[in-house]
DNA sequence: TTCCGACAGTGGGGTCGCAAT
DNA sequence: ATTGCGACCCCACTATCGGAA
């Protein structure tokens, strides 16, 4: 198959709004797909290569390239192309990895251009990425869409059973099934705004401790065990205290969900950037694990002896997980009877947030486990703070805000009556706020350099966000986690917006 | 008819590893 | 030794479609 052919397609799903018909159209494409190109097509219009990412990015793909008059390149030559470029490596690899790209760019009429920039940087932008894809892979085999799904959470692949049921039909799916070793993608939870709102939601529940690490799904199947993040990467060999901790529990086959925190000499959790470098670290992993040594805390278990435990209730499931691992090793809990009983869980909360953890994750007792799904039977709610910053500066939005004003510098009042900048947001703006802050910000615009609007600083934001963490970018030493907009408060003058003192005393855990 | 679940898009900061300077 | 880039951790929020209620 031709590029040119998923170039194509991929314009008139990104054209088209209506979902049922970027299905139909990614559907009309599988089926005329010849089956040594599934591998390559499938991912392709899923928005995602086969190789997953190349080590290209912005930097070498903004080099413009002479297109091509004509369109010759097949999926399978782009795809072999692609593989060399991620092998590149070593001195010279950035000039060759130029080279290659340029060379493939050049082959490439514009419009093959477009969707081959779009994939390399992972933002092909056409409304439809694997959920889409799945819904096509269904009507254009004749498979239940529900059990296509399910599938794939459980081969943690698209492209895998993408070759299954095209090659074999809808009885292809049958050979998917929970196996020890093979990751799936882990159940995610939804947001809740307070405790009260969460138990009203989900009535008996569970309340757990939610620990601010990396989300690890652990499998164990005598004594190989292997580690994965929540994108289903292998980092087993990070982490020898997690292996050695799965091999000292009592079961011998078992999949647990759970999360990698790292503790310090008080028992006190480190800050997520802590816990995050040490999981990064790879180079010499002995030492980072001397240095800042990790604990796993479960939560879950999707599997236990030759039990497929997926679709037991969570109540359930929870006393398989106290059956295998002790109590230390497990995240704390309440439980809750239902709305009549939510002060208990305001207390947990509370005493969670004083043992330094992150807030809590609500879940009904009685959901199965919904595995690379948002589920609205998990709840997270934690603590959010509010500051009124000033707006010193905006940049020219991408993509469907293109031509408006969107991503925010956000400054604190310093002593000399200045501000020091804490920050950037895009979060939180509906479309008639972006419209309005457009207009505002250009009436204050001071300069304009093609991407950064600087204003004089006038205009009140309050602005949300989840805690401060250090910084080795920001002039204070400090910048805000998760930062989004809540309003405008144009009922303020640029003198009453808040401080860095007033903002670094409200957080005293954190230190410069 | 209205409501709500699921998705995609729009980017944020930090840290690590690697290659280039 | 330092700098720049890319990958991958963490993530919030809005708009939209289409099925559920």
């Amino acid at each position: 198959m031709l590029l040119s052919r998923l170039a194509e397609v991929s314009r008139e799903v990104a054209a088209t709004a209506a979902r049922s018909r970027k299905t139909a159209l990614l559907a009309d494409l599988f089926r005329e797909t010849a089956p040594d190109d599934v591998p390559v097509v499938i991912p392709y219009l899923a928005g995602r290569l086969p190789q997953g990412r190349l080590g290209v990015g912005w930097k070498v793909l903004s080099r413009p390239v002479p297109p091509a008059a004509a369109a010759a390149l097949t999926v399978r030559e782009v795809d072999a192309r692609l593989t060399e470029l991620g092998k590149v490596a070593g001195p010279g690899s950035q000039a060759e990895r130029t080279r290659l790209v340029g060379a493939l760019m050049g082959a490439a009429t514009a419009a093959e251009q477009r969707f081959l920039l779009g994939l390399i940087t992972g933002e092909v932008r056409q409304g439809a990425l694997d959920a889409v894809a799945v819904e096509g892979l269904a009507q254009a085999t004749g498979a239940e869409a529900a059990g296509v799904r399910r599938a794939v959470m459980l081969a943690g692949s698209l492209q895998t059973v993408a070759e299954a049921l095209l090659a074999d039909g809808p009885p292809a799916l049958a050979r998917f099934r929970l196996t020890v070793g093979r990751p799936v993608l882990p159940m995610l939870a939804h947001t809740a705004s307070s405790v009260a709102e969460a138990v009203g939601k989900l009535g008996t529940c569970a309340v757990e401790e939610k620990l601010d690490g990396i989300r690890v799904q652990v499998h164990r199947d005598g004594d190989a065990v292997r580690v994965y993040t929540r994108t289903l990467d292998d980092i087993t060999d990070r982490l020898p205290e997690v292996t050695a901790a799965a091999r000292e529990l009592p079961g011998d086959r078992f999949i647990l969900d759970g999360e990698v925190i790292s503790f310090d000499a008080a028992g006190r959790p480190r800050s997520f950037q802590e816990t995050a470098g040490r999981v990064g670290s790879r180079t010499d992993v002995a030492k980072a694990a001397r240095e800042v040594p990790v604990s796993p805390v479960f939560f879950d278990v999707l599997s236990a002896g030759d039990h497929d435990l997926l679709d037991l209730p969570f109540a359930d499931r929870h006393t398989e997980l106290a059956r295998l691992v002790p109590e230390p090793m497990r995240v704390r809990r309440a439980l809750v009877s239902g709305p009549g009983d939510t002060a208990a869980a305001e207390e947990f909360l509370a005493a969670t947030l004083r043992r330094g953890h992150e807030g809590v994750v609500v879940k009904a007792l009685d959901a199965p486990y919904s595995a690379g799904r948002r589920g609205a039977s998990w709840l997270k709610v934690k603590p959010v703070h509010t500051l009124d910053l000033v707006v010193l500066a905006a940049e020219w939005g991408h993509g469907r805000r293109t031509g408006r004003l969107s991503n925010l510098h956000l400054g604190a009042r310093t002593r000399d009556g200045g501000f020091a900048m804490l920050g950037k947001t895009f979060k939180g703006m509906t479309d008639a706020m972006l419209e309005w802050q457009t207009a505002r910000l250009k009436e204050l615009e001071v300069s304009d350099d093609g991407g950064v609007v600087t204003v004089r600083p006038s205009l009140v934001v309050e602005i949300a966000y989840d805690g401060l963490q250090r910084s080795s970018r920001y002039p204070a030493g400090v910048t805000l986690r998760f930062a989004r907009v809540v309003r405008y408060r144009e009922d303020k003058r640029p003198e009453e917006a808040d401080t860095v003192e007033t903002l670094l005393a409200a957080h005293p855990e954190v230190r410069r």
